[in-house]
This record gives C-alpha cells, sequence and structure tokens, in this order.
DNA sequence: CTCTCCCGCCACCCG
DNA sequence: CGGGTGGCGGGAGAG
C-alpha cells in the first residue's frame, strides 16, 4: 500500500519516474515473473543493451506496456506519457493486479526480441488498447503466467527442426531476462526439454538446442523403456491394488491376494532399479520424471493418462511409500512436466465434461474438448456417424450418467478424507470407510477419455500446425479405427452403455485386473450402489469423464521421420551430427546419464535386451547415473556409439513384435513407422479430422460399443476403436471375433480401460477372425491399435485368472500392453518376446489380441503430426547477462524482469 | 472446496 | 567454496 501511494505519486509526475522505486519494493523485486520496469529508470534505453542493474531495477513491474520495458522502442512508448501511457501507469500502480495484468501481457507477447518492429507495433498497439484492456482484464490470469505460456514463448525462439548444421545455444540467463521470469522457471523447462532431448546442456548456463529432430526416436525410446519396465502392468495393477482394497475393505479381499503380488511385484521391481531408494536427488528430477511420464503415455493403450495414477506409478517406482504428501508433490511436478510437453503438443489436456466419475474429487474445470471438437473428431473417423450423432450420444451419454447421478460428484465431506488420509498413511490405506475409498478410485485413474489427441492439438494449442513431411509426428493414431463398414454400427446406444449390472462388472474388474475405473465405472454402473462402496457408485461404464488431470498423448508422439530404415538411418546421421555438434563434455555427461540409456538400448537386440530386462529396474533406465553404469555393463557395446547412433528401433522391433505391437508403440516402427511415415501426411495438421476417410484416421478415437453377452447382462462394451482397417485386423487372425455390434462412442469415454469382450459376441472383429478362438477370459484388443485397450476378458478369466487360457500360442497377443492387471505379467520382461512362453500359463494373462500396431498392418493412417506450434526459430539476441547478474537476480530478485521481452506479439 | 501450479527457499553438487 | 541447479512444498489463484 504505501508502496503504491508512492507510485502514485510518482506516476502523477510521470517523467520523472523515481528510481527509488527500485529499492521500495524490495519483496515484489524478488518474485518472479515481475517484470521490472526499466523504462522507468531508463526509460529510453532498449532494455537489450543497458545492462542489468539489478540493484536498480524496480520491482514494480507495470509493465510494459506502457513503458513497457522492454526495450524498446524506445521511445515509442516512451510515450508513456502520452495520457494512455499516464492512465495506464497511474492504474497500475494503483492496482497490483492490474500491474500483474500488463506484465502478463508482456509474456505472452512473442518473444522474439529481434522483431524489433513487431514489437514495436505490438507494444504501440498494447499502449492503445491497454488502457482499455486494463479495465478489462486486470490482472494476467495465472494461466498467463503459466509454465505451459513461458515454455511456448521459450520454444517460439528456436526452430523445431533446426538444420542440422545450425547449432543454437542457449543462455539461460538470457532467456529468463528475455522471457522476463526467473531462471528458476528456465530449468523446469529445459530439464523437460532435455529429458526429451530437445536440448542439451552443453555448460554452465549453456544449452544447446537440438530440436525434434530426434523426438521420434526418443519417444520410441521411451516407449520401448516404458514397456521394459512395463508401466502398462503397473498401472494395471495399481488399478487392481485399487480394487482390492476395496475389497479388502469390504472384507472381501481377494482370496488369492492378487493385489497383494501385485503390490509386491511392483516393488520388487522398483527397487532394483532404484538402488538406494535413494531418493537421490536425481532419481527425483524432473527430467527422469518427465521420461517415466512420457513412457507412461506411450505404454498406455489409450495413450492418455491421468496425474495421479502416473504420480503414483513414480512414486512407487522409486520409493515404496505413497503418501498423501509425496504424492501431492508428485502431482505438482507432473502438472509442471504436463504443462511443458503440452506446449510441445506432445500431450494435450483431456477434459470433456465437468464431472469425473469414479471419483468426483475434482470438477474439471478446463475443457478442452468441445462438443463440437468431439464430433469433427468423429466424423473423420467414421464418415457414417454424423457428427450430430456422435456429440449427441456423446453428450448425451454424458448428460444421461449425469443425471442418474453416474457422474457424481463426491460430496465435500467425503472428500475431505483425503486429508485425513495425508498421514503417512500405508497406501492405500483409507481410513474413512466408502468415502476414502472414493478417492482412492479416484487416485488410480480415474478417467480416460480416449480421444484423438492430433486433432485437437490444433485446437488446444492453438499454435498453428506445422507440418513436416518427413518430419511429422507419429502418424499412429492412438486408437483403432475401425473401418466403417465392419460389423460395428455406429448406433449409438447410449443407454446400453448404463445398462451393465455393477456386479458383473465388479466382477470383471476385479478378476480381471480391469483397471480400476473400469471396474468401478462398471460396477457403479449399476445404479445399487450400495452393495458397492458408496464412492465408487457413480460411475458408468463407458462414459468416464476425465479428470482434469487427465492428458492424452497427442498422435503417437511419433515425430519426424520415422522409420523407414532408410529414412531411419538418415535420422540417425542428422542426430548424430547433432550430438556430435554438442557433445560437450557437459552435455555428454548427461546424455550420458540418461540418454544413453535410450539410445543404447535401441540398439540393443532384442535377445540382448530380454537378458537385460532382469537387470535394469524398470526405473533404472531411466535413471542418469546410475543407471549408466548399470547400462554400460548391460550394453557394452552400444555405448562408444550412442551419439551417433540412433537407434535402431526397427531391428529391435522386428524382434519385439509383441512390445511394440501396440499401436503408438515406437514398435513397429518398422511396420509402422514406414508406413506411416509414408503415408504423406503432410499438413494434415491443418485439417486432421477432415481426412477421414475415416478409415484411414488413425487417429480418431472411437469407441466401439459392444453389446454384452449374455452372461454379461447388458453389459455393454465400448471398444475404442481406432484404427484403420487395415490395421485393425490382426495379423494372423488372432483377433477375436467379435461380433458386435458396436457403437461408437469417443474413445475418451473408454479411456484405456478395458473393454469387456465376450465371447458370444459373434462377429469376428477383424476381417480376419481369428483363429483365436475366444478365449474365455482374455483381453483382447482390438486389432490395429496397440492402444486398443484389452478388453475384455472371459468369465473364466474372471474365475480364475490362472485359468484363463491365454492363447499362449499367439505370442503377439500377448504383448505387454495388455492390460492384464496381473503383477505377474509385469514380472515377465520375457513377455515382450513374441515368442518367449513365458506367457503361456500366464495367469490370468490377458491376451493380446494382436499387436495391433502391427507393423504389418497395412495403412497405417497418418497422423496429423503435432508440431510445435510456433516455429518461428527466433533467435534471440545472444547477449548473454552476465551471470553475475542473473546471479544477483537471485537475489535481488529479478533481474530477470527485465523484459526485453515484451514483444508484444502475442500470438 | 478442490484442483492447479506459481513462487521462491534452500539444499545439493558441480566446477 | 561460490554459485548454478533444481527439489520441494507453501500457499493462493481459478473454477
Amino acid at each position: 500500500m504505501e508502496v503504491n501511494c508512492l507510485t502514485l505519486k510518482d506516476l502523477i509526475n510521470p517523467r520523472q519516474p523515481r528510481l527509488d522505486f527500485a529499492t521500495e519494493d524490495g519483496q515484489n523485486a524478488q518474485k518472479e515473473n515481475i517484470f521490472v520496469d526499466r523504462s522507468r529508470m531508463a526509460p529510453k534505453t532498449p532494455i537489450k543493451n543497458e545492462p542489468i542493474d539489478l540493484s536498480k531495477q524496480k520491482i514494480f513491474t507495470p509493465e510494459r506496456n506502457p513503458i513497457t520495458p522492454v526495450k524498446l522502442v524506445d521511445r515509442q512508448q516512451t510515450e508513456p506519457w502520452t495520457p494512455t501511457a499516464n492512465l495506464k501507469m497511474l492504474i497500475s500502480a494503483a492496482s497490483p493486479d492490474i500491474r500483474d495484468w500488463e506484465k502478463k501481457k508482456g509474456l505472452f507477447r512473442p518473444i522474439e526480441n529481434k522483431d524489433e518492429v513487431f514489437t514495436d507495433s505490438l507494444q504501440l498497439r498494447v499502449v492503445g488498447d491497454v488502457a482499455v484492456e486494463k479495465f478489462e482484464k486486470r490482472r494476467p490470469s495465472r494461466k498467463q503466467k503459466s509454465l505451459g505460456l513461458l515454455c511456448q514463448k521459450f520454444l517460439a525462439r528456436y526452430p523445431s527442426y533446426p538444420l542440422s548444421a545450425e547449432k543454437t545455444t542457449i543462455s539461460l540467463d538470457e532467456v529468463a531476462v528475455s522471457l522476463g521470469v526467473e531462471r528458476r522457471r528456465i530449468y523446469d523447462i529445459v530439464n523437460v526439454l532435455e529429458s526429451l532431448h530437445l536440448v542439451s546442456r552443453l555448460a554452465k548456463n549453456q544449452y544447446g538446442w537440438h530440436g525434434r529432430h530426434s523426438l521420434p526416436r526418443t519417444l520410441r525410446n521411451l516407449q520401448r523403456l516404458g514397456e521394459e519396465q512395463k508401466y502398462e502392468e503397473q498401472m494395471a495393477s495399481l488399478q487392481q491394488r485399487e480394487l482390492d482394497l476395496m475389497d479388502y475393505k469390504f472384507g472381501e479381499r481377494k482370496k488369492d491376494g492378487c493385489a497383494d503380488p501385485h503390490d509386491q511385484q511392483l516393488l520388487d521391481f522398483s527397487e532394483p532399479d532404484c538402488p538406494s531408494s535413494s531418493a537421490n536427488r536425481k532419481d527425483k528430477s524432473l527430467r527422469i520424471m518427465s521420461q517415466k511420464f512420457v513412457m507412461l503415455f506411450l505404454v498406455s493403450k489409450t495413450k492418455i493418462v491421468t496425474l495421479d495414477v502416473a504420480a503414483k506409478i513414480l512414486i512407487e517406482g522409486s520409493q515404496n511409500v505413497l503418501d498423501h504428501s509425496k504424492f501431492k508433490t508428485k502431482v505438482r511436478r507432473l502438472y509442471d512436466i504436463a504443462n511443458v510437453l503440452t506446449s510441445l503438443a506432445l500431450i494435450k489436456k483431456v477434459t470433456n465434461v465437468n464431472f469425473t466419475i469414479l471419483e468426483q474429487k475434482r470438477v474439471l474445470s478446463s475443457t478442452y474438448f468441445t462438443d463440437e471438437e468431439l464430433v469433427d473428431v468423429a466424423a473423420s473417423v467414421l464418415p457414417e456417424l454424423k457428427s450430430e450423432t456422435y456429440s449427441k450420444v456423446h453428450v448425451c451419454a454424458a448428460q444421461k450418467l449425469a443425471r442418474r447421478g453416474s457422474f457424481n460428484r463426491v460430496p465435500a465431506s467425503e472428500r475431505s478424507h483425503r486429508k485425513v488420509n495425508s498421514e503417512p498413511k500405508p497406501r492405500y490405506n483409507k481410513k474413512k470407510g466408502a468415502g476414502g475409498r472414493s478417492r482412492e478410485l479416484v487416485e488410480c485413474g480415474n478417467s480416460v477419455v480416449p480421444v484423438v489427441s492430433f486433432y485437437y492439438r490444433g485446437k488446444a494449442l492453438d499454435g498453428e500446425r506445422v507440418t513436416l513431411p518427413s518430419s511429422s509426428l507419429d502418424p499412429t493414431p492412438p486408437f483403432p479405427v475401425h473401418p466403417v463398414d465392419s460389423e460395428y454400427c455406429v448406433n449409438p446406444l447410449v443407454h446400453q452403455v448404463f445398462s451393465m449390472p455393477q456386479t458383473d462388472l465388479q466382477a470383471f474388474s476385479t478378476q480381471n485386473g480391469l483397471n480400476r475405473q473400469v471396474g468401478v465405472s462398471l460396477a457403479s454402473a449399476a445404479s445399487d450402489v450400495e452393495s458397492l462402496k458408496p464412492g465408487l457408485l457413480a460411475s458408468q461404464p463407458l462414459l468416464y469423464v476425465p479428470s482434469a488431470s487427465l492428458y492424452m498423448l497427442c498422435g503417437s508422439l511419433r515425430e519426424g521421420p520415422l522409420p523407414e530404415p532408410g529414412s531411419e538411418r538418415d535420422s540417425r546421421g542428422s542426430e548424430a551430427s547433432a550430438a556430435a555438434l554438442w557433445s560437450t563434455p557437459a552435455a555428454q555427461k548427461r546424455l550420458g546419464e540418461e540418454r544413453q540409456l535410450l539410445e543404447e538400448e535401441e540398439e540393443e537386440p532384442a535377445a540382448k535386451r530380454q537378458s537385460r530386462d532382469y537387470e535394469d529396474g524398470p526405473l533404472s533406465l531411466v535413471m542418469p547415473k546410475k543407471s549408466a553404469d548399470s547400462s554400460d555393463v548391460a550394453f557394452p557395446k552400444m555405448r562408444g556409439n550412442r551419439a551417433s547412433v540412433s537407434l535402431e528401433d526397427m531391428p529391435l522391433n522386428s524382434h519385439l513384435p509383441a512390445a511394440r505391437g501396440v499401436w503408438g508403440k515406437a514398435p513397429a516402427h518398422g511396420f509402422i513407422s514406414s508406413e506411416w511415415g509414408s503415408l504423406p501426411r503432410n499438413t494434415e495438421t491443418e485439417k486432421p479430422l477432415q481426412e477421414n476417410e475415416g478409415t484411414t484416421e488413425p487417429s480418431l478415437l472411437q469407441c466401439l460399443y459392444v453389446q454384452p453377452p449374455a452372461g454379461l447382462n447388458g453389459l455393454n462394451v465400448l471398444l475404442p476403436g481406432s484404427q484403420t482397417p487395415h490395421a485393425m485386423r490382426p495379423p494372423s487372425g488372432q483377433l477375436p471375433p467379435l461380433g458386435v455390434p458396436c457403437m461408437v462412442l469417443p474413445s475418451s469415454t473408454l479411456g484405456p480401460f478395458p473393454v469387456l469382450y465376450s465371447p458370444t459376441m459373434a462377429g469376428p472383429v477383424s476381417p480376419a477372425p481369428g483363429t483365436v478362438p475366444n478365449m474365455g477370459p482374455g483381453n483382447f484388443r482390438l486389432p490395429g491399435l496397440g492402444s486398443t485397450p484389452h478388453l475384455l476378458l472371459g468369465p473364466a478369466a474372471l474365475v480364475n485368472p490362472n485359468s484363463s487360457t491365454l492363447s499362449p500360442a499367439d505370442p503377439q497377443l500377448q504383448g505387454p500392453h495388455s492390460l492384464n492387471q496381473s503383477p505377474v505379467m509385469s514380472r515377465l520382461h520375457n513377455a515382450t518376446q513374441p515368442t518367449s512362453p513365458v506367457y503361456e500359463g500366464h495367469p490370468g494373462s490377458v491376451v493380446k489380441l494382436q499387436q495391433s500396431p502391427t507393423p504389418g498392418t497395412p495403412k497405417s493412417t497418418r497422423h496429423t503430426h503435432c508440431e510445435t506450434f510456433f516455429k518461428t526459430p527466433g533467435s534471440l539476441g545472444d547477449r548473454v547477462l552476465g551471470r553475475r547478474e542473473s546471479k544477483q537476480s537471485q537475489n535481488a530478485s529479478s533481474a530477470q524482469r527485465r523484459l526485453e521481452i515484451p514483444s508484444g506479439g502475442a500470438h
């Protein structure tokens, strides 16, 4: 307040801004994102050129607008003294909020300092509008300060696909200043980018920009790692655990204690990896977390991951303890990571509805997918579907559920249990009865909404869609698309969806280890909840609404040119060169730690990998140093080359078909990539949807609705289908025949959950009916997609997991992806191998029908590729600020504030 | 109220 | 050892 007063006075006399200000607000100065108003201090000098004098900087941040700090433009704005400017200043002085708001504006502006003109114009514009805007907008919303936006700005500075020859160095100090934020924020961004190898650390304060060239490869590697680590299984087991927990609570603990075993397994897994459970700082690094997080998406059939689930998995990976505080912290980090990944267009937040099924704990606030969007997607996928229909279905279903109370929000009272639980509770322990349960469920995973990411990327991100023919994102659609003409009917029978009996569902879920969500939802489907835990009730089967924290992978994550053999090599070459360029000791080091692992593995022959699987803990690969060592051991040969080497994913794939089968998985590169890659998708991004052909479009999300077999009472199943027709087919006809009338629902509704499959269903899903008999219980996945969730299980399976018959015969089916809950699966690393016998006999194992992604699949569709929004390569001025400055800034706070950036261009 | 997640303290560890 | 990094979690904005 006082400060404000002073400010006002000062403002009154605009011409003489008080330098004193700088000192006045010391505190504020420290805050991040606060922009220093250099202009006041030295109004005319462009900020860039000026050295930053932190001591002088003022905290005040008025923003750039009026006077925008930024450099610039000196005078233009200068005009601060224009009436408008004055007004602004006054306002700003008077209202902190306004000040902030202005700041934000600045942040958003394009960062390119270079475009002075641009900047200037913007500023001018801003100035003109500002007054008005100020009043209106008031402070920048918190969102404006988000890491995501900051990241976008950051990315806007560099070309997504820099020329191989060009080497761009990133000065953290400079960037921080440029963006007007504290360096700390930049670390967050850079760490995530580094985890994906978009940048690499060259030296202190210096990072090298690599761009997305190697992203596809990186993603493939991550996918592989994720598979090896059995993340998918972990997710499944996590869910299972929760289910078990539920049972437990109810005193119905499963006899087998499958859950326990699962847990145990998980533990086992993690332990190795994380050797010292040490919470080694590194283990917890954002970089690693980021990689793991990405792995989850890659491995997920649905490509949808909830932060809650991710957090749990990550926590488990490093430690067994799952206390609330840790969980909370993890989630916080995941949000940070998710924001960056979102900026990269690699993932997208998926949220359709405001209610969540299982949990209700969260109300979704943001809606990324509008009904319209969904419609578009649907249309693209299935031409037949009218968008209207689609939307109606979706909406209706949601509404219906809502009406039915499916989506209930958990009463606050119940929710509160969370806090209660926060005590160091043992994992899943809930103190609260029902309430607790609901929570648990929630955490597990909530929802899922299979959605096509690609399309949305454009909207969501609003960035321009970039298309790079060669480097486009992976075409692989997240969900398999069913051929239009397939048996599946697009019949929106929403109501059917609701009809599942709880018990059945529950049984399924429990027995089969379906996702918790699924199980829950199913259970809840039954209107009676009583039998079930209260919390659970609400959900309906099919429609899962993702919680706010739900994110989906955009596209397959594959970017860039892929896999054709030839192309791959090329990319490698480029990578190699890039690597070479950047091969500084520091960079190497890190790379070695993290990256190397990935790369090396890639090259590793399948056989080797297998052996190695055991060695490496799930997490180990990701882990930096430690892992590196281990990796060395494991993969000695790779090491030297890693840098140059790119991966040979292809070979691997071939070796491990099963593993890679899932769509989305990197795997199939050979096939998939080539397929996809070859398809010309360029620019699809622009109209991703339209492409449609429905069949071809991979990315769509579709859900197939399956009619329930007799046994299931009314259990309707939706299958996500998104594959292209071709893809869908199981390679060998392994697919079980599904004769199901299917409804196409947005995949989102289904989520990653398993679908129920009933033998009764007659029609074979795939054109070529698989030889696969219906195994009773078994999950199968839709053909074509790896992503496809495996779903259903035969009753038998339900009953006795072990008994379930898998068809061992098909190795493919067995892919790791199977949702199978059984923890056991996870154990079996080998499982990945197609041939591995391990699967056989695997209890309860889920059978994978096919790996959909099957490489073999012919057409892959292309996907739209998502790229970064901004491709501007702007170069930055490179002036790096003196480090000391930066340092000061830290202390002093704000050096950062300098905003040169203010360039106005908001994009 | 819960979900997000900004912000910045302060420990860690590198150079 | 100074200082760059970055884990961590309080606390507040947003819905």
